[in-house]
DNA sequence: CAACTCATGTTAAAGGCTTTTACATGAGGT
DNA sequence: ACCTCATGTAAAAGCCTTTAACATGAGTTG
């Protein structure tokens, strides 16, 4: 660990990099025991000051949780901006990736996930949490925008927004419910991922997208957005066992 | 309140009803202030009670979060099975009604909700919490069935474990995102109730099912499943203003 | 280099919550 | 009437939060 200076087990009456410490100490607490069972008193312990000490950088506890919400929103942004990666190879994939980054944030990042969503720390408690939380949805919004604009021809334009609040939904859904290692674990007859992916398919198709994977960001010439029979075996979901 | 002895302001050595009057000031307080937020001392002060009565009818503070969510289970299965009226009048119209119906749950019972899904309890904390979960989900997972038994013809047959997880993953996502009144509100162009509708209503048009609100039960003869081309005002979405 | 200052830590103390232990009460059965 | 046991109370130990008063020493200034 770092909290301590880097040479000799010793540190003298300033710790020197306090709020980082405790930032870091918040984090492995939470993830080990939930943001609930996460307080003020371990973190300062484990970053080896007094209980009082932590109060020189945030206020009070909630303020920390909120530091480390945004934090997160922060690192869920850059994610979900690398996933996206500007649409290439091509929309449809991109959009796909970018929702197996999200549930991979929930799952390696169980702590920033709590802090951000389930903590109880109100996104508007802070303007900077707030636009942290907006800079990350934008980059689903954005990608739902493109998308969009590939809206084959004959079918109503979906509204960029609410597909982008859509696809949100979905994998916050899935996330919350079935995405991390070790609580509220229900069985599932496929992977979170898996079922994010046959979710987002199914409903792209809903919209008239095409949905076999040799896609192109070429608008199909014609307006049969749906295989109009049977399509074989490389459907949204596996064959059925 | 029905805390003390109905006659009269006094109450005896004895409560009388005290599980019953501690588990009713829990919701107050998890309503008030988030499951977080709420402390067995001051269940037991609104109760009227010492801090260490509770303890007569509660392992611990989890024990009695655990009661809640069991409890929540239960109300949930229950309006969830009404909302569902066993497929009437016609399997995709109750389809939606279940799903407005776990929004208006989310909304309407938020205690509830929360100490069910953001409390950090364990859903298999309890053998008993973990029934009664699982069978408010066998109501939506029976409704799944009888929508896959609908599939039309031509189209692969989804598995309904999988459409019901699909549907509970995305009334889960909108209602913990934007659901309830107070808190991790964000602003959006559409309420919950429209928003998981279209979302419900996508989904199923891209499993091939006639979302057109005149469907009944008898499946379409053919198999364009799809609305063949501009499908006028009446998409699941409304005009984009 | 000496002196000053202020951010950053510490100690101490007040107040609250949790949980346990020993004791009190009284409702219901014999 | 008496007993018993579920249900409450009181007291105490231990931990957490938060504040106030004090200490330290890093960086600046002359």
């Amino acid at each position: 660990m770092s909290w301590q200076k880097d040479r000799r087990g010793e540190r003298g009456y300033h710790h020197g990099n306090l709020k980082e410490a405790l930032l870091q100490a918040a984090l492995d607490l939470i993830s080990q025991k939930g943001p609930a069972g996460f307080t003020f008193a371990d973190a300062a312990r484990m970053a080896g000051v007094s209980p009082a000490a932590p109060y020189r950088h945030f206020r009070d506890r909630d303020e920390l949780l909120s530091s480390i919400a945004q934090r997160g929103f922060e690192q869920f942004e850059a994610l979900l901006t690398q996933a996206w990666d500007d649409g290439r190879p091509d929309t449809v994939t991109a959009f796909e990736r970018v929702g197996k980054a999200y549930l991979a944030f929930a799952r390696n990042e169980p702590a920033f996930y709590s802090a951000m969503f389930e903590s109880g720390v109100p996104v508007d408690s802070s303007p900077t949490l707030m636009a942290a939380s907006e800079r990350a949805f934008a980059i689903i919004r954005a990608a739902a925008e493109r998308l969009a604009a590939l809206a084959p021809p004959g079918m109503p334009r979906p509204p960029a927004m609410m597909m982008a609040l859509h696809i949100w939904s979905m994998s916050h859904g899935i996330a919350s419910l079935f995405g991390r290692g070790d609580a509220a674990r229900r069985k599932l007859p496929m992977s979170p991922e898996e079922l994010l992916e046959a979710e987002v398919l199914i409903y792209l198709r809903g919209l008239g997208f095409p949905t076999d994977r040799r896609t192109t960001d070429q608008k199909p010439p014609g307006p049969p957005p749906v295989p109009p029979s049977s399509n074989g075996p490389s459907g949204p979901w596996g064959k059925p066992k």
